[in-house]
RNA sequence: CGCGGGAUGGAGCAGCCCGGUAGCUCGUCAGGCUCAUAACCUGAAGGUCGUAGGUUCAAAUCCUACUCCCGCAC
């Protein structure tokens, strides 16, 4: 049996599970995404990728900038839909939205809840060092982040991942657990289980001012900040008044001057132990190789990083 | 019209301000050395210097327009 779905997303995560409830044979009666604004270089109007991806498929869009007034509510209980499935949509959903579908709404979250509830769930389960973390599917509640939870899959967080990979891998991982996850609430074969009280978490949204490296921390910090914080906006620091960002490193062993430079392979002291760099980029240039970068820029031993 | 940087053999860069025979590190190929090698030595191939115009005896270099990439801000 098929769904009479509204869906609402903003960002690429989202697209994998409208994509999957779309080849379900799901009916996406509409898709909400944040308005296009001026954004990027240039300052254009850019639509958000579930915006791009509904549009070219027909599918009508909505952009409201907030769902808070009766007009809005209203269409969007004239959708008589059976049920909202959310995925990083970023605006709140009043009462009123929420009761409108038959079944409810529900949400894809990024994290294991309790845990990171909140704007950036992938980054920060990366830049605290989690060992393990994972989507799951929620029934919406007013409260952020706070509602029962129907479905979950886990994934380790390796040594290598960034918020890149991880994006990339629960995204893969919450499309069809929200798709079988619907087959079940349609059999009545799900339970729904509250979160715990205690191992809460808010992961707030990235600022632009945290992104900076502070070398004196330790090494173990800076390698989860720089892994955390790639592709974008990118953990960076300065090197010779050239604003650089790492985007892949690796904790490694030293000692020295926090940002020395310990060896001629970009291996930098931090406060406590060291990282080597994998992979960087300088202002105006693309991301490069350690390898590649040292060619054009070569960083000698002693140089110093702030 | 938000601010700024960039495009140079396969990769990463220098050269541009002060026009005059295209350079560096690496890769590739060939030969040599070596028990051997991703090491070392020698040599070679490979470039319409983003595109289109303009100035000039002469343009990678100066001027104009355009395309694409990136950093900031958002």
């Amino acid at each position: 049996m098929t769904l009479r779905i509204a869906f609402m997303g903003s960002p690429a995560f989202a697209l994998p599970t409208l994509q999957a409830l779309i080849e379900a044979g799901h009916e996406i009666a509409c898709v909400y995404s944040q308005p296009p604004r001026p954004a990027g270089r240039g300052k254009k109007e850019r639509q958000t990728p579930v915006h791009e991806f509904a549009a070219a498929r027909g599918i009508e869009v909505r952009t409201p900038k907030s769902l808070k007034k009766p007009p809005e509510q209203e269409a969007f209980a004239a959708l008589n839909l059976d049920l909202a499935i959310v995925v990083a949509y970023g605006l709140i959903l009043p009462k009123a939205i929420l009761d409108a579908p038959k079944l409810g709404a529900l949400n894809l979250h990024g994290s294991l809840l309790p845990r990171w509830r909140g704007a950036a769930p992938i980054q920060r389960a990366i830049m605290a060092g989690d060992r393990v973390t994972g989507v799951q599917v929620m029934r919406m509640e007013e409260g952020l982040d706070t509602g029962a939870v129907l479905a979950a899959a886990e994934t380790p967080i390796e040594v290598d991942d960034t918020t890149q990979t991880l994006h990339d891998r629960l995204a893969a991982l919450g499309a069809p657990l929200m798709r079988d996850t619907l087959v079940k609430l349609e059999r009545g074969e799900v339970t729904e289980t509250p979160q715990a009280e205690e191992g809460v978490t808010y992961a707030h949204k990235i600022t632009s001012t945290e992104a900076r490296i502070d070398w004196r921390r330790p090494a173990r910090d800076i390698d989860c900040m720089i892994r955390g914080l790639s592709p974008a906006p990118g953990a960076w620091f300065e090197l010779g008044g050239v604003r650089t960002k790492a985007l892949l490193s690796r904790l490694s062993q030293g000692a020295g001057a926090p940002g020395e430079v310990l060896d001629d392979q970009l291996l930098i002291a931090c406060g406590e132990g060291a990282v080597r760099l994998l992979t960087v980029q300088r202002e105006g240039r693309g991301p490069l190789a350690a390898e590649a970068f040292l060619r054009g820029q070569p960083v000698p031993v002693g140089a110093r990083f702030a």
